[in-house]
DNA sequence: CTAAAACCTGACACTGACGTCAGATGCAAG
DNA sequence: CTTGCATCTGACGTCAGTGTCAGGTTTTAG
């Protein structure tokens, strides 16, 4: 499989998988002529990988934790139980964020609503 | 009030009060001098952009939005109801997504905590 | 065989909300 | 008066992920 089709199978551009691979979070084999080939698995790789940068981690982030799922050990494992934890607790926390956001935004709906309607009658 | 304790009073540095009333957020008098002063109700503006910022609007739509808050007119609470409702949707989304991304954080977790038993018992 | 399309590396551009620095001015305290 | 801090404008730096272009090689289709 080259880049395109990887590309074209997870809906990621060929310059961002390139940047994956540079950051570390990317593996692929080359062919004799110097071009990247990916397997099938590389495919759910790259969507776990768009799945964590939706959640707002940074790519070093992501690099650091990769490791304890590819080849655990004892010292990534424990490193990476913190890391874990305090990403959790970030999400959490962003998610009860946009809640209160999107509160906020529905006072500005609600006076917005008032409004049409007052502006509508008079 | 000068910018110094506005910046105070509402956590936000002096650089973003400036930053916001460059991007049509935030109005100020000034003094003979050309000094920024402000009113108590600025406190409760700048929260309410933070508010937005947080959300994950954009300061171009934060302006656009905030005339309808201002000074409703029939034209500018008819384009505000659209963008408001887009922005509503879009910070459900967004939750959802992080959910997800959590759940995934999650699976990664369970993995992580048995590796590490798993290692431990080794 | 040849033209087109895909790939390679390397580098610069962009976005957005700021940080930060420079050089000048304002203002309160000793 | 002067010392020193706050403020002003203007400009450039930052980060992270990605777009995009240049110049060259490889693969594919006709």
């Amino acid at each position: 499989m080259r880049i395109g089709d990887l590309a074209a199978r997870t809906g990621v551009s060929v310059r961002s998988l390139r940047y994956y691979e540079e950051q570390g979070l990317l593996v692929s084999t080359r062919s004799p002529s110097g071009q990247r080939r990916y397997t099938d698995k590389e495919i759910d790789r790259v969507r776990f990988i768009q799945r964590l940068y939706a959640a707002g981690l940074t790519s070093r982030t992501i690099a650091e934790l990769l490791p304890c799922v590819d080849s655990p050990t004892a010292q990534n494992a424990d490193a990476a139980w913190e890391q874990l934890h305090q990403e959790r607790d970030r999400i959490t926390q962003h998610i009860e964020e946009l809640a209160r956001a999107r509160d906020a935004l529905d006072q500005l709906i609600a006076i917005n609503r008032e409004h049409r309607s007052r502006l509508a009658a008079g």
